[in-house]
DNA sequence: GTCTATACTCTGATAGAC
DNA sequence: GTCTATCAGAGTATAGAC
């Protein structure tokens, strides 16, 4: 991957430095995050944080790459019927990281602009995760009318939405909402079952 | 409601600058809408304006306010069985003024806050947004084991979460999926009918 | 009361010394 | 590779003209 010892050592500090704003980010909250504080919190000045990024937008967004990338490690499965467990995991999991899931909802408006470096981002994940639920056809879909990748999209704007709301209050039952989600899908599946045109 | 005439001038000038404010935000979109572009849309300059209002965020929040006066005006309905049909006019207009949407969401991530001159707005808007959805119980709600409060909270979720596909991706159909969510929720209740425990 | 001019502070970005 | 110094731009606060 690396073409020379020094670029490899760069890429190294990168993660170093994503590893510990992540952490410092997830335990700290996010609070308007200014490239200095973190960079003081990872032991670097302003300038020599930012030289391993081109801008603060692109460091947020490797900081969300990241967590991603931790999310898959943790929570990932490939036990069929268990895609709704580990999905309400990750969601019980962000409940104990607020500082993330407030950079994870400011870049998601920001990114709006196809110009912001986590526009491609955002579309992708999305896109992905949207594949995803859109697969699990069995616990996610199954209600004739509504494609599944309809279904996928509500799952998926109820938990964004939801995070919004929690915010705002962190009284909001992140999970307990998604679970009664799913089982209004289920009940609509049954009665599309019970239909026979 | 205002104490002296001049005083009632200023409060005269204020709602036009909303007014006008609006209007701009609304046509010409928010691309980090600064005070001083406003100021300049207004007629004013940027101290000009502040003048009117304590800070750049309660601005922002008054003119979200008068969006939903207006809307209030345009759309609300009290004929009944007609709330899920003013509900969805609400989001088709919506798509009329991206740029009120991205100051809605990004001003929302912000209300986090307790500080934030927003937080009591969203809170109260939420409340009561969400009092009236569970309120219209042969519409929007119905479905044993899930209280309307619940189902209430699934479609504001499901409606702010749309809001950030959609700011990201202009092609989504927020109407559209919402129409499905609402046919789901019928669905549902169909199933708990048959039910009889 | 209304508004302009100005100055202060903070942020992210960049150039250049070491 | 990392720092200091500096810059441009934003939001905010103030003095004072009218």
């Amino acid at each position: 991957m690396a073409r020379r010892g020094s670029y490899a050592k760069g890429v190294a500090k990168r993660e170093e430095i994503l590893e510990r704003a992540l952490e410092v980010v997830a335990r700290e909250g996010y609070r308007g995050a200014s490239v200095k504080e973190i960079a003081e919190a990872v032991g670097l000045s302003q300038a020599g944080l930012l030289h391993y990024f081109d801008s603060k937008e692109e460091l947020f967004t490797e900081i969300l790459r990241k967590r991603d990338e931790h999310d898959g490690d943790e929570f990932r499965t490939d036990a069929p019927g268990a895609a709704r467990a580990a999905y309400l995991r990750v969601i019980r999991h962000n409940v104990q990281t607020p500082g993330l899931v407030e950079l994870f909802s400011r870049l998601a408006v920001e990114a709006a602009d196809p110009a912001h470096p986590a526009h491609a981002y955002f579309l992708e994940r999305t896109t992905e995760l949207r594949a995803q639920l859109a697969q699990q056809a069995d616990e996610f879909s199954g209600i004739r009318d509504v494609p599944p990748e309809t279904l996928a999209r509500i799952v998926q704007a109820v938990t964004d939405g939801l995070q919004l709301q929690w915010l705002l209050d962190r009284t909001v039952d992140m999970a307990g909402t998604v679970e009664a989600l799913f089982a209004i899908l289920d009940d609509a599946r049954a009665t599309q079952d019970g239909k026979d045109d």
